[in-house]
Order: structure tokens, then C-alpha cells, then sequence
DNA sequence: TCGTCCTTTGACAACGATGTCACGATCACG
DNA sequence: CGTGATCGTGACATCGTTGTCAAAGGACGA
């Protein structure tokens, strides 16, 4: 900048007058700037200009997802970008594979870049260590799990309700011995899945089977090796609720190995891509992943903006989609 | 930090020397030190931290992705991120929809907040608009297009390779006439998939035949329609070779709402994560994701490192995956 | 006792930018 | 032609840090 002003023949403030198109500077003036700007190859440092002027504002926001690539995490990142896109805000997008120590270490290092807002999936079970930085304003959005030690908003889904409307279905359907394939009980969501499906269970005086209850699946892998062992036993399941997308994947190929695909029934929770093609069609509880991402995009940029109303927490209902696998009635 | 100084009354060099574990401070001011921040929750300002120190360096690179959600971008970030890591290096997202001007923009924004590095998945035709920036030693690097009209360093596939191995695979199960579901011709990519499809026909002697031939197809429903329509005309294709993943979706329900998903053969190119359960198991040509991911992040952090040599540019050499479409062959 | 060296600490300028204020020139008006 | 308002411009301090250099104090040997 410094140089732009010496061949431009004007101060340093001049310079910075027309870079940021304040009115008042003369046309010829304002010319003679832009063409040494081009012609050194001058730009404006964002950060430098951020030091000076807000108190903190950086002009980014960052989410921590459980990881970038999984289709859930995925479209949230991409809903909270076209948010963030009018506003002319950078995300720094992160993955926390479900890993606590990841989570403290990556939001201290969003804090020091003093990122204007953090859209937070936590992998920790209590959030205490985040209380200094909201009370210092830090604006933070929880999605998918409620936070727990520290009252901020959220946007959640009904998952116990979720897992009931499977169980439900199933039972409907002449389901009474249903297997069910979930997460790391430490996991908030996945745990609140498992809670729902023996609700439901217990409310339509279905005894459950700890036999046929498989927790701690990390993949789908995971959940072929589970699901397998299962349908090899002496009294298998005649229905599978597999609480997480990829765990549904896993069972959808267990059942295909199996040769059992179009005779055990199966219900996914959490919608994908090809649910509708994959063979049978699988019957889904579905959350409205767009409306997650609205819903918090919306919070977020709200308290960026200034919004310091109590805590808001969302809790959306999610929906069952019908389209084949979780009609398949037992064998007689 | 002035007031941090001032509680535990030393300088404010003391107490950067602390914060960045600087040696030759003794331990009680250290201490001192480090009770002060913990009470006022002090924060350290990266961003004025590398204002001071590197010359420009803000330990973030920039990802410009076509689309944060689909599963190839989000797993390219993925890979990013994982070698980022390690370096502490944030990751700034963004898709940019295959428009050019959001592409100018984004890498405009990236460019002042003076990112260490750029990924790059171009939606634009030329990068000449790039050649300042280069020079100025910023890294980028290309993924999935190659630059044209800057030299820089690129990782891509062999497109008209891949497209030659589906045609050959589909040629050498029977078929003569077949189809073409193809994304922009705008898009390098998409456009050298024509071109390898045209020519391995060309190469076989078969010819090839635009009444089958639909390009510009931006979605899955694009597809949809377009194959729908192919598949009804008085002399429809017996096999199709879809040139991207979503039009390979798309074509799958096109098939099954027509009832032929058995019989007319489907060759997408680029796998997807549940292509071996659809109905029948999708045949692709895949493209490594996880060695492309690895490769840009490698040939990325080599120039942030320094590494000034020649550009490079890698192709990796897609793969047949065969699952089932691809093997029907032609009704007589 | 004095000079020297080492350890620990602080004063100051600078990174790249901008808000504040003051200055000189121009202009309209009575 | 003097006065006050208006316009365009620049000097300077400052945002939160850190590199440089020097100073204070103690330890040690001669």
C-alpha cells in the first residue's frame, strides 16, 4: 500500500480512501490510485483491514462437522455456505470424527482466528469449556446434539421420536423380534435413538432383546459384522432398525450377503442420495438436513447480527418416507 | 494482552513470550503470566499474530470446490483437510456451482484474507486472471481440469481413457448403439468425456449417432428426462454410458420407471458410495478419490513449503469397476 | 573489589491498514 | 472583499502482536 501511494503520488490514507470506494476523493485522483493498484498488483489485506476496524470481526465463521464428507455433514456445510455467501463471510470447515480432544483443540484455534460464529456438531459429551467464549459473545450454533453444561441455541431433531415412528412401522407390520444397529452409546443422537426404539418397545408391550441389539458400530463395516452374526444366530430378527445412514448401508449389504434382502424387513434412520434405488427401495425416518441447515444458518447469522434473546432450541420432527424395505411383513 | 501484562505486571513482550513458549522466562512469571490469561480469558489474535510475523502467511488454504455436497467435492475436502492437519493449517471452503463469476469472486476473497494455498476446481474456461497471483507465489493447484492459458500444477484423471474403457466395455458385451448422458460441454471435463466416448466409437468402427447423444444435463432429473425421452424414441439405445455420477443416478431411476432397469445396460463414470447395491449394481468407471485427494494435498503444501520446481501434472488412470449394469447385453 | 558474562526483562518500532482530526483550497454569499 | 461552509487531502495514532536491542541484576573469576 505503502508503494501504491509513492507511484500514485498520494498518502497512505488516500490510498486506502479509494481502495475501500469512500466518497470524497477526486476522479482523477481516485484514477491514478487504481492504475498503480493494477499496476504493482496491489491487494487488500483482509486481515490487516479487520485488525484495525471491527472490534474482532473476521468475516469467517467456522463449522465443526462430524466429517466433511459424509453426506449429513456435507449439506449442512453447503446450506450454511449459501447463507453465508450474501454476506460475503468464509467458512473454515472442519471434521471431528467424533473425537473430544479434536473438538477442544480445533474451536481454539477457530477462537484465535476470532471467527465471528462457530456452528458446532460437538463430539464431547459436556460443553463447559465453551462457557468463556459465549459469554465473551462468541455466537455458537449446536446442531444435531444439544449442548450440555452451557445454554446456547440449537437445532436438533426429534430422534427419540424418529426411532419410535421405525419401531412403530415395523410393529405395524407384524414385526416382533426387530434387531437394532447403533452408534457409540457415547454419541448424544445415537444414544436418544436407542432410547426411543425401546420406548417404543416397552409402550406396545413388546419385550426387547438385548441379543439383538448391536451399539458401538462405527461403520458400516461394523454393521455387516453386527447384522451377520445376528441373522446366523438360532432365533434371528425379522426386522432391522439400523439407527444411522451408513449403518442402514451396512445392513443393506449384510442382507444382500445373506441372500435376505427382500425377506427381512429394514428401516433406516436418516435419509441418503439413493435410498430410493438401492434394491429393495429402503424405508427411511427422514430429517429435512435443508431445513437443518436454514434453521441454523439463520441462528447463527441472527446472533452475529446481534440477536441476544435467550437461547433458542429447535427441535424439528422428522418424517417417515415409505418405500419398501420396512414393508416387508415376517415369514409365517 | 496489555491488561494480561498488567495483572501479572510485567511487559507485553513478557507476555507473548509466554504465550508462545518462548524460552528464558523464568518459572513464577510464567506463572504469573499464565494465571492472568486464564482469569481474564485472554485469546490470542492469530490473525495479528501473523500480521506481525510471517510475511503474509495466515496458516489457511483455500478449497474452491464444484459443490461442498456432493460426494467427490466433499471427499476431496476431506483428504485436504486430513493433510492439513497436522500443520494447523484451517480450511476455507466453498462450492462454486460451475459458475465463473462466483469463481472470480471467491478467489478474489481468498486472495485478501492471503491464504497460504489454493485448491482449485476451476469453473472457468481461462486462467489468465490467475497469472498475477502466481507470480506472486501464491501455490494453486488444479484438481480434476487442468489449467489453461497459466501453467501451475494440476491432478486430474485420464477423462477420454475412462470414457474409452466404458465404451470398449460396453462395445465388447454387444452393443452398437449407445447412448450419451454428458454435463456441459463448457466444463473441460465433461467435454473430454464426449470426446473419448466419440472416439473409442470411432476406433471400433461403430458410428456414432447424435439422436443418442444428450449433453448439458446438469442434474439427476436432467437425466432423468433426457434418457426417458431416449428410451421412448422409435430406435432407443441398448445401452447407456452416464459421464458423471449424478447422471448415472439419474439414469438408474429413469430405467426403473420404465421397467428396463434388467435389460438395457448403465455405465456411470465416477463411483459412488452405494453403486454396488443399487438395482442392478452399478459398472463404473471409477476415479480414485482418496490418491486424488492425496495427491493435491502433497503437491499443494510442497509449494507452501517452497518447493519452486517446474509445475507438475499428475493424471491418474481411472478403473473399470464391474458390478452387473454393464454386463447386460443387447436384447436380440 | 572490579570487570565480564549470562539470564531475565522491558522499551520501542513495525506488520498493513483505517478512524480522527486538522489543514489548505475553493466556493457562495452579503 | 471578507466570512464561513464545503471539499479534498494528509499526519498521526492505533488495532494486537512480535523482532530487535539494550538494560538491570546476579554469579563468577581474577
Amino acid at each position: 500500500m505503502r508503494e501504491v501511494a509513492a507511484l500514485a503520488g498520494v498518502s497512505l490514507k488516500t490510498v486506502s480512501r479509494v481502495v475501500n470506494r469512500e466518497p470524497g476523493v477526486s476522479p482523477d485522483v481516485t484514477a491514478r490510485v487504481e492504475r498503480a493498484v493494477t499496476q504493482l498488483g496491489y491487494r487488500h489485506n483482509l486481515a490487516a483491514s479487520n485488525l484495525r476496524r471491527g472490534h474482532g470481526r473476521s468475516a469467517m465463521v467456522g463449522a465443526l462437522l462430524q466429517d466433511v464428507s459424509n453426506s449429513f455433514s456435507a449439506s449442512l456445510l453447503r446450506s450454511l455456505e449459501d447463507a453465508a455467501r450474501d454476506r460475503d463471510v468464509a467458512i473454515v470447515a472442519s471434521s471431528l470424527d467424533e473425537e473430544p480432544a479434536r473438538e477442544r483443540s480445533l474451536v481454539e484455534g477457530l477462537v484465535r482466528r476470532r471467527v465471528d460464529g462457530l456452528l458446532l456438531m460437538p463430539a464431547t459429551e459436556r460443553h463447559d469449556y465453551l462457557a468463556d467464549d459465549l459469554r465473551s459473545g462468541l455466537p455458537i450454533v449446536f446442531v444435531d446434539r444439544r449442548p450440555n453444561g452451557v445454554d446456547t441455541d440449537s437445532v436438533t431433531v426429534d430422534n427419540a421420536g424418529g426411532s419410535r415412528m421405525a419401531v412403530d412401522h415395523l410393529l405395524a407390520h407384524g414385526h416382533r423380534r426387530i434387531a437394532f444397529l447403533g452408534d457409540l452409546p457415547t454419541i448424544q443422537t445415537a444414544r436418544t435413538r436407542h432410547e426411543g426404539f425401546l420406548a417404543a418397545l416397552r409402550d406396545a408391550g413388546v419385550e426387547s432383546d438385548p441379543a439383538v441389539e448391536a451399539t458401538s458400530l462405527r461403520s458400516p463395516d461394523d454393521a455387516i459384522a453386527a447384522l451377520t452374526l445376528l441373522l446366523d444366530s438360532a432365533n434371528p430378527p425379522t426386522a432391522v432398525f439400523a439407527a444411522r445412514n451408513s449403518l442402514a448401508i451396512g445392513a443393506i449389504r449384510a442382507l444382500h450377503h445373506r441372500g435376505v434382502a427382500g425377506q427381512v424387513a429394514l428401516v433406516g434412520f436418516d435419509d441418503f442420495p439413493l435410498a430410493d434405488i438401492v434394491d429393495p427401495p429402503l424405508t427411511v425416518v427422514k430429517q429435512n438436513v435443508a431445513m437443518i441447515g436454514f434453521e441454523v444458518a439463520k441462528r447463527l447469522f441472527a446472533r452475529i447480527d446481534g440477536d441476544t434473546s435467550a437461547p433458542q432450541h429447535v427441535v424439528l420432527t422428522p418424517e417417515l418416507v415409505v418405500r419398501g424395505s420396512g414393508e416387508i411383513r415376517p415369514e409365517q
